[in-house]
DNA sequence: GACCAGGCACATC
DNA sequence: GATGTGCATGGT
């Protein structure tokens, strides 16, 4: 269960505000990042699976042979073979893995919903979130970004990322799992596709970013921020 | 050459 | 449920 939401944090802020805060000052440093970096829902959808362990720049190798052979459309990878796909994706790592992962989405965006994530929209987030974590391949944290980022269905995603700077800031402990990380914004914050969207975005900029401060501690750019400090 | 990067499933205990 | 392991590339 969530331990720290409403708990009451230093100086006497609680939770809701902190995040508030973290968010207003990133936004702030970094203004509206209109996320996720992609030309369709669908690429969203690809982008998702083949980030999985892997680093962007690796990804968008393999979006770029993907995009040079028309293939970023739900029947045509659907219609490529296996090998091929595998080809094509093989800079962003764990290819066989990934093909597979991609297959059994395809196969399951055709079996339901007729091959378009359109058609995937009118339905209620927690009916489509388990849909999605039925697909081999689709955990948590995949099937999350592909709900905010590619249906805009307002839900938290969890990475690599958030969990450094949650941890950071005090917000999670290092035991804290998927759930509970998720539970912390997702009671605390409101229920907004648009902020969520871009507070997860704000995080992520955040980390990639080159600030001459340890880029994992966001606390260091709140007090500086908080002492006109840039 | 070692280490890291926006996970996930599966086996084992 | 917790933990260990396989999956793989490209940048630093």
């Amino acid at each position: 269960m969530n331990v720290l939401a409403g708990k009451k944090l230093r100086h006497g802020e609680n939770l809701r505000s902190k995040l508030l805060e973290v968010f207003s000052i990133l936004y702030k440093i970094y203004g509206p990042q209109s996320w996720w970096p992609a030309d369709s829902n669908f690429e969203v959808v690809v982008g998702a699976i083949l980030t999985q362990n892997t680093n962007w720049s690796n990804v968008e190798k393999a979006i770029v042979n993907l995009k040079r052979e028309n293939l970023l459309r739900p029947l045509a990878l659907r219609n490529i073979s296996t090998k091929k796909l595998a080809a094509l994706i093989r800079p962003s790592g764990y290819y066989n893995v990934k093909t597979k992962r991609l297959k059994n989405f395809l196969d399951f965006l055709f079996t339901r919903y007729g091959g378009k994530l359109a058609k995937m929209k009118p339905n209620a987030l927690l009916t489509l979130r388990r849909e999605i974590l039925d697909i081999n391949g689709i955990g948590r944290e995949t099937a999350d970004s592909i709900l905010l980022y590619a249906l805009e269905k307002p839900i938290f995603v969890i990475d690599a990322y958030t969990r450094r700077i949650a941890l950071c800031l005090g917000l999670i402990c290092k035991e804290s799992r998927y759930d509970d990380m998720q539970a912390i914004f997702m009671q605390n914050l409101p229920h907004n596709a648009r902020l969520f969207n871009e507070y997860h975005a704000l995080i992520v900029a955040h980390s990639k970013s080159a600030c001459r401060i340890k880029p994992d501690c966001l606390r260091c750019v709140l007090h500086n921020e908080k002492r006109g400090i840039r």
